[in-house]
DNA sequence: CGAATAGTGTCTGTGAGACAATATTTA
DNA sequence: TAAATATTGTCTCACAGACACTATTCG
């Protein structure tokens, strides 16, 4: 009982076009933003360097998350991630192989649960080299992305083991905006959303800092009365 | 000279996806926030009476934004809007006829520029009759998207054709945000990014009132020294 | 004049940014 | 003790919310 239109006709006497993922992971390398690369089949088989998002096409009875999911667990080694979709990519021509749309998605993971080989690599985001398709404007979405995510809440993308010291969860955020933060504006804009747990931790030189860990709700702008 | 993978298959030898596009339209009624709606295909055959956000699926050598477009005007009688992505749906199952996932995408007229028929009628987002496939996600999905618009401009969607004076500007927002909101606050609010004509406009008792126009910049703050 | 609408004055509270001071450690 | 780091005090500025007051027009 399949279903036919006013012609008699099923979906599949249409044209349709091929539908991909491909998701920007995320990750911290030295303090900066950086993203997870993997070598292009063009460039296996010896073509030259050339470096693209992990993505593949969408398999029937299959979600756009299931695909991405799958895509990085074959071809970034990475497991147990949550890619949230950001944007389709469409122009046609995009692919010189055929109709092919792109729905971009990404996340976040630390990079202790990366495993870089040959052929996966982890670059900063301002040092990006040429990729293949649109991959370039797929960072550039996530990049933003994420840190509107940073802007709302102390690590929705859990790059931090709670509990943490103030220190390490503002290197967080410099690497993730980009830019320096003031420690006490810092420490004030975080307090409202994170619960002291009263241990202290001390590495090195100087007075031990309090280790926090995100607070239940994770409210956005801390206590009203 | 068509593309064949390592097994010399090309990309339409596996299963694709039919992918649609559906369109939320945004408008006001009443001073209520309102969307656009078209009779079901079964409801004109003669079934129960069911609505749907216009939509189509797309065809080959089309952008999605040119397959909302033809969509809305062969179905919704409307021309010359600009549909922003907003997600794809693709739960399996969402549509009985097949593997279909749909592109959400939204935008905003006003209601003059609707022409509403026996097939085509605006309703109040908050006042939903039952919707087909899940059409009232990708209403939620649209307000959401149109109220942060407004609260980062004063008319991003042209509802207002200025010169406007600030209680219609201030109308427009409370149909968008669905709540009252304080004269004197909203005034200052949205100076910084209005520019006065020195006009005035007079409507019935009261003082008139001053005419005003969106800043050329329409900038986020206002001015910062 | 009185009602209705437009616009301004001003007070309060909140929060960011910035600089300075204090507190607690290790070398 | 000196240097390093953590934390708090405090000042300033900007802005939203709220209420009261002034301004201008029509009936």
């Amino acid at each position: 009982m399949t279903y036919r239109d006013s012609a008699g006709r099923t979906l599949e006497d249409y044209p349709r076009p091929s539908v991909a993922v491909d998701t920007a992971v995320l990750t911290l390398e030295e303090s900066r933003l950086a993203v997870l690369l993997t070598l292009t089949n063009d460039a296996v088989r010896g073509g030259h360097e050339e470096w693209r998002l992990p993505g593949t096409f969408v398999h029937p009875g299959e979600t756009l998350t299931d695909a991405a999911l799958r895509s990085l667990r074959e071809k970034a080694g990475v497991e147990g991630l949550e890619p949230r979709q950001l944007h389709v990519f469409d122009e046609p021509g995009r692919d010189d192989r055929g109709w092919v749309m792109s729905v971009a998605h990404y996340d976040v993971v630390p990079p202790e649960r990366l495993t870089l080989t040959d052929r996966i690599t982890v670059v900063a985001v301002d040092e990006l080299p040429a990729l293949k398709y649109d991959h370039a404007k797929i960072i550039a979405f996530a990049v933003d992305a994420l840190r509107a995510d940073y802007r709302r809440s102390p690590d929705p993308a859990h790059l931090l083991a709670p509990p943490f010291t103030m220190r390490r969860l503002r290197g967080v955020h410099e690497a993730v905006a980009g830019e320096r933060l003031l420690p006490d504006t810092f420490r004030r804009s975080m307090l409202p959303n994170l619960e002291p747990t009263g241990e202290l931790f001390s590495e090195g030189r100087g007075r031990p800092a309090e280790l926090y860990r995100p607070a239940v709700a994770a409210s956005r702008g801390g206590t009203r009365r």
